[in-house]
RNA sequence: GCCGGAGUGGUGAAAUUGGUAGACACGUCGGAUUCAAAAUCCGAUGCUAGAAAUAGUGUGCCGGUUCAAGUCCGGCCUCCGGUACCA
């Protein structure tokens, strides 16, 4: 064995050791668990950076570990390629997204071998191939013919200049990231799938997702937002109905004005009649598609000169138009009641709008509606045959009238909505309908697809190649035959990482989407990726997997049975990011002290779910402990044999050093396993060879030494694979370490003659001491008061109680 | 704005079910080794006072519950993630 730690060369023996003996390729087995363990897959930038290198080793850690017990574990690769950034950099470099996409993939795995995460290669699929996303052409069909798919208006970010739709993204200030032309809203024909006919499964399933994170559940809960309340109809003069909804029907009364948005038809009408209000419409349409931006914008509302009638009072209420009111959300019109919502209470100040109170506290609370909204539920006042009712009554109550007077309905309403699929960008999947002039969209029949990308293209930025390419999309109808047109149109890139993991099953099946293996190794045990992912990737995900679930290609009901959501990679507090220039380069650290103290680093550095702050100096000391470990190995070595372990003969410091050894293998198994909070792990690994370096060389120390060496190897190889790879034979394990169990715990070893407790005098420590194991309260209360710096402050008060936790403490309480 | 998190020594962090705050590292300081340095090894290290024993104090801020609060409750502040076309 070698006295020095040279990361290079056994680094590079155990990957090439591992690709010629196929170690982590796998195929269905019955005889054994399936363990799938997943990380989100990359978008192929350029390069792998920190982020990715946590990610993927959280990722391999886990999936080493569940192999250590014994279970077939998949763990596949791939990469989420087509996207925005392809595009942009294909403008700047003057390379076709195609290309450059390719280029970017073969330099990132290249960097992720050479971390030696154990990949099923085979698996490996590239979203933007072809023979990937025929698959979620055909899907999208399949969907359309079951009405899951349809096509309507919606608005996009539309810069002139470039004659180009942009994402949120690319518009700063309400203008174009490149040309700096301000940016108009613009309404277009779009794809959407039903997501909203899935919204009470997407809610009820998240309860079956007991080993996901408590704040994703909420965040997904929120997302969808469902809420009970009332759709009411406000007749206009024209005896059309605006309808609006309201899950706050008690305040019916107090409604003073009714607010639309700026693309409500009946704004629309009314700002056709009124150069001022389609004055106000344009300007304040003007604002970027983004909840943030509209949200935090000035409020701003015109009346619109139309009144509508209130549908229990019948009196005349205005309409307004106003800028926060979303189209998207309900019917895009909702009742105005200042008095009880505080955003309404803002808007009558502003516009000075009568405000008035229908409610009032149920309790003995202050309430002064000129200051603020009254906002919590109460009881009715002001609204005559309803006073003195309750929330729960008085909705009840106006519901039913409502609904009796055939003007309204208790409805179930969600904040979730339809999703938006197109995109009128290059580099995309195509969507696979066809545009007849006679048949309307025909979908592209399954012996037609895969609808190929043309990846031989000039990328100039200005509108999409697609649509200069008439061999692209001028085709006969399907069904007619007839001239029609190929929609130019890509999916969202959500719609490809919405099944990959799933696709990973059988990435190599050219007849069929997914199969029976795909079926066997659905759903993912473990999934793991950033916590930016919490909402829009998991919930297409969840989607995708009951859509898939109901075309009966997957048995399950979720896609991801445990989560892992782990924070970003921050230098200097901010996050690590090439446009700030504070990006740390993987490759050149591997290069410098080898992969395992790359993994090892960011594994030790902070818990899996919060943020890791780099730093060059703890990369350092991770280097250092490894070199430690070699040296403690070698020096063992160097000595000869150890005797066999024998348990009877061993003195305080070995029995010391072994019950150390076994504290050591628990507490890493529930810290790999429950917790997975390898962070603790690695400190208490760390710990027992701090401990281990003061046993001395009598035999039976070096059996215990053994001992120890032989399960810190095995417990250090999910992190540190390759070191832990050359160190297992020299240290007499059988096999190959991948195949090898997880230490054994020697329940015997834990037992202890004495236990260390506290003695508190009113909450404070005064004292430890040893107690005997076999003790009962009263002794260790004895014990307590007679330690001498305890008697000290107990002198002269008496004793009102004393509280002992058996192990941990006891507190005598004073008269102070 | 809304939804979800986070805040503990000089630094990254630990404290798992309300029970010893700061494990394990990094850094710094002191020592050993060395002609010298690097590397390595040993020791000290929250802050204040003290030679020490020890005492006081301390987990973003204000208040509360409890024998006991980093942990639970109420109210704030700051930072981070998401906000539907970044992925």
């Amino acid at each position: 064995m070698d006295q020095q730690y040279n990361p290079q060369a056994l680094e590079h023996a155990a990957q090439e050791y591992w690709l010629k003996h196929n170690s982590f390729a796998v195929k269905q087995d019955d005889t054994r668990e399936k363990f799938y363990c997943l990380a989100m897959f990359p978008y192929p930038s350029g390069q792998l950076h920190m982020g990715h290198v946590r990610n993927y080793t959280i990722a391999d850690v886990i999936a080493r570990y569940q192999r250590m017990q014994g279970k077939n574990v998949l763990q596949p690769m791939g990469w989420d390629a087509f996207g925005l950034p392809a595009e942009n950099a294909a403008i700047k470099n003057k390379v076709p997204p195609a290309q450059w996409t390719a280029q970017n993939i073969d330099y990132m795995r290249e960097q992720l071998r050479r971390l030696g995460y154990a990949y099923d290669w085979n698996r490996e699929l590239a979203t933007c191939d072809p023979s990937y996303y025929r698959w979620e052409q055909w899907f999208f069909t399949r969907l359309f013919e079951k009405g899951l798919a349809y096509k309507k208006k919606a608005e996009v970010n539309w810069c002139e200049t470039d004659q180009t739709v942009l994402a949120n993204e690319q518009v700063v200030n309400g203008c174009c990231w490149r040309c700096d032309n301000p940016v108009e809203r613009r309404e277009i024909d779009q794809w959407f799938i039903k997501i909203t006919d899935y919204a009470e499964q997407l809610l009820a399933d998240l309860d079956t997702l007991d080993q996901w994170p408590e704040q994703v559940l909420t965040m997904q809960r929120n997302w969808i937002g469902r809420s009970e309340g009332v759709d009411l109809d406000f007749v206009l003069a024209d005896g059309s109905a605006l309808s609006v909804y309201t899950t706050r029907p008690d305040t019916l009364m107090g409604v003073t004005c009714l607010a639309v948005a700026l693309q409500h038809p009946v704004a629309k009408e009314a700002a056709a009649k009124d150069p001022a209000l389609a004055a106000f419409i344009e300007a304040q349409g003007n604002v970027k598609m983004a909840e943030a931006d509209m949200a935090t914008m000035e409020k701003a509302g015109m009346a619109t000169g139309i009144t509508a009638t209130h549908p229990l009072t019948g009196l005349e209420v205005p309409v307004w138009v106003a800028n926060f009111v979303l189209m998207s959300y309900g019917s895009g019109a909702v009742m105005s009641v200042p008095g009880h919502d505080q955003r309404d209470w803002e808007f009558a100040m502003k516009y000075e709008l009568p405000i008035a109170q229908v409610i009032a506290p149920a309790g003995n609370e202050v309430c002064d509606i000129s200051v603020a909204a009254f906002t919590d539920k109460g009881v009715l006042v002001n609204s005559g045959e309803f006073d003195g009712l309750d929330f729960e009554q008085a909705f009840a109550t106006i519901a039913d009238r409502l609904e009796h007077e055939g003007k309204g309905k208790r409805t179930v309403n969600f904040r979730l909505r339809d999703w938006g699929v197109s995109r009128q960008r290059y580099w995309g999947a195509p969507i696979p309908i066809i545009n007849c002039g006679e048949c309307g969209a025909v979908p592209v029949p399954a012996a037609d697809l895969p609808v190929v990308l043309p990846t031989n293209v000039a990328f100039e930025g200005v509108g999409s190649p697609l649509k200069l390419m008439p061999e692209f999309y001028e085709t006969q109808c399907p069904r007619c035959g007839a001239n029609a047109t190929r929609e130019t149109d890509t999916f969202d890139t959500f719609m490809e990482s919405s099944w990959y993991y799933a696709r990973y099953g059988c990435a190599n099946n050219d007849s069929a989407m997914l199969d029976g293996e795909a079926d066997y190794w659905a759903p993912v045990d473990q999934y793991v990726g950033g916590i930016e992912h919490a909402i829009l990737h998991l919930l297409y995900s969840r989607f995708f997997h009951k859509l898939m679930r109901d075309e009966g290609l997957v048995n399950s009901d979720e896609p991801f049975v445990r989560l892992l959501t782990q924070g970003m990679v921050l230098k200097d507090g901010a996050k690590m990011s090439k446009s700030k220039g504070n990006t740390v380069d993987p490759k050149s650290l591997i290069d410098r002290y080898g992969a395992d103290t790359v993994r090892l680093f960011s594994m030790f550095a902070a818990p899996p779910e919060q943020s890791l702050e780099w730093s060059d100096s703890g990369v350092e000391g991770a280097n250092r402990f490894l070199k430690r470990l070699w040296k403690m190995a070698s020096n063992y070595m160097a000595a000869g044999p150890a005797p066999a372990l024998d348990t009877s003969i061993l003195n305080d410091q070995q029995r010391n050093a072994r019950r150390k050894t076994h504290e050591t293998i628990a507490k890493v198994d529930d810290d790999y396993g429950r917790r997975q909070t390898f962070n603790t792990a690695i400190a208490a690994i760390m710990e027992l060879c701090n401990e281990l370096g003061k046993l001395d060389n009598e035999p039976q120390s070096r059996a215990v030494l053994h001992e120890a060496l032989h399960a810190i190897t095995l417990m250090l190889s999910p992190i540190v694979p390759h070191v832990s790879h050359a160190l297992w034979p020299t240290l007499g394990g059988k096999g190959d370490i991948l195949n090898a169990r997880w230490p054994k715990l020697d329940e015997s070893a834990l037992t202890r003659d004495t236990i260390e407790m506290v003695v508190q005098v009113n909450g404070k420590v005064r004292a430890k001491m040893n107690v005997p194991a076999t003790a009962d309260k009263k002794a260790m209360e004895e014990l307590a008061q007679a330690q001498p710096n305890v008697s000290r402050f107990l002198e002269g008060h008496s004793v009102r109680k004393v509280i002992v936790i058996p192990g941990k403490l006891v507190n005598i309480v004073i008269d102070s």
